[in-house]
DNA sequence: TTAGCCTTGAGA
DNA sequence: TCTCAAGGCTAA
């Protein structure tokens, strides 16, 4: 087949890698993977993969293991639906306009990067930058026999119905599914805004639905923290720095809590849920505390989660050197914040471009993980295009943002293991384990 | 069984 | 009429 289309060419198959023909069953993929998707379904193939259904799929191995290929269709996004029951050839079917949406997103972009002179290209792969060498490669020993963050990974993932380790039902449960209809279900859109209201991505919707309410998680922290006050005044009066280690652990659960109950997170089993979690907690902790200050809205002072303010000034009174630094790389990235005018749909994108971090290795959902990653690139592009059409360049702005936010929070990690290790910081709680994850890397 | 090429036909 | 994503065919 011929294709004109320049965009089309340069892509590889998300299956094997191999050239793409065009698009197949939901989305752009090779001759071959398109084959043997279509004969796998319409002959309802059942394959057995020989080793740990965790095979290498490329070009070479796609023949290898069927098993282990089909699962990678299905993960990508192949579509079961789009292969006909009645095996009529040729016409359309409903793909149609999700084909056609799915182009013009790919040449704005493409356009997008031609204007910024690659720019955001540059930009995008600092959103992946490698960020393994903070990553967590196991509990800490001696301290918790069973991590507390996956005690409370598991109390969720058992009690849900809806998660399985494996896919009993590639027809009904696959990641695929789940994947493919908040990707391009536009019913609820069509429902929810006018013609002239801007176009917001399913997935941003679903974003902001899984997005905590503000209030709630004020009232719950504050209402643990006052319930633990009491105990603390009998070891004596609580510092400021450690009740503010004890105030970012309850929204370090605020922020499992989050992740646990997300679109797609709840698909991965633990292991890959506490290694993504493990990987990005600090970052997703900074970035609460960031948008809560541009909320906030004022320069001379931090408003905390718990809604009480302290001013600037109090805090520079108290902090050594390094808090000090700590505290004017945070206002400078916020002066970036608040210059952007960043409002909470690219919030959540942000969030989960964090928390979907590809370059945690190893995972058992990998390819997963990377098409989560990707879509919400894809959804955070589309935003901003549609709703400020006239900063073209925000994508790229946004992500350099994102950039700053990793490294502000590697400073933060080391910042609180220096003070862990001299023994400031209260011991027995999340955010110790989830430092002894830095800890446990160096 | 695979994968490249061919045929088909609804929608633009 | 053209496009292009379905299914079909067939040599390897």
């Amino acid at each position: 087949m011929e294709y004109r289309c320049e965009v089309d060419l340069e892509e590889l198959c998300p299956v094997c890698g191999d050239k793409v023909s065009g698009y197949h069953y939901g989305l752009l993929t090779c001759e071959s993977c398109k084959g043997f998707f279509k004969r796998t379904v319409q002959n309802n193939k059942k394959y057995i993969c020989a080793e740990n259904q965790d095979c290498k799929i490329d070009k070479t191995h796609r023949k290898r293991c069927p098993s282990c290929r089909f699962q990678k269709c299905l993960i990508v996004g192949m579509r079961l639906e789009a292969v006909r029951a009645d095996r009529m050839r040729g016409g359309r079917n409903k793909f149609g306009p999700m084909y056609k949406r799915d182009r013009a997103l790919k040449q704005q972009k493409r356009a997008l990067m031609r204007a910024n002179g690659f720019k955001t290209e540059a930009a995008a792969s600092l959103v992946s930058s490698n960020q393994t060498d903070s990553a967590f490669t196991g509990s800490f020993p001696g301290l918790y026999p069973v991590p507390i963050i996956q005690t409370t990974l598991r109390q969720y993932t058992s009690s849900n119905p809806a998660i399985k380790s494996e896919h009993t039902d590639i027809h009904m449960s696959s990641q695929a599914s789940v994947l493919g209809d908040h990707a391009y279900s536009e019913e609820l859109q069509e429902e929810t805004f006018s013609p002239q209201v801007p176009r917001m991505p399913q997935l941003v919707m679903e974003f902001l639905r899984c997005d905590p309410d503000e209030l709630q998680m004020q009232r719950n922290i504050a209402a643990h923290l006052q319930r633990e006050q009491s105990s603390w005044e009998k070891q004596g009066k609580p510092t400021a720095f450690s009740f503010m280690c004890r105030m970012a652990d309850q929204m370090l659960f605020s922020i499992v809590e989050w992740a646990r109950r997300c679109i797609f997170f709840k698909e991965l089993k633990v292991s890959d849920q506490m290694k993504l979690l493990h990987n990005c907690w600090s970052e997703l902790l900074v970035l609460d505390i960031l948008f809560r200050q541009v909320q906030h809205g004022k320069r001379s002072s931090v408003l905390l989660v718990t809604g009480q303010e302290v001013e600037l000034s109090a805090v520079a009174s108290y902090a050594d050197p390094t808090l000090a630094h700590l505290v004017q790389r945070g206002q400078e990235l916020l002066e970036k914040l608040h210059g952007l005018q960043v409002d909470r749909q690219e919030v959540v994108c942000i969030k989960f471009l964090i928390l979907f971090n590809p370059d945690v290795k190893p995972l058992e959902s990998q390819p997963f993980v990377e098409s989560v990653q990707e879509q919400v690139q894809g959804a955070l592009l589309e935003y901003t295009l549609c709703t400020y059409p006239q900063y073209l360049d925000r994508f790229g702005h946004l992500l350099l943002c994102l950039s700053e936010l990793r490294s502000l929070s590697t400073l933060a990690e080391d910042y609180l293991c220096c003070k862990h290790l001299s023994g400031e910081v209260p011991c027995n709680n999340l955010l110790i384990e989830m430092l002894h994850a830095k800890l446990a890397c160096m």
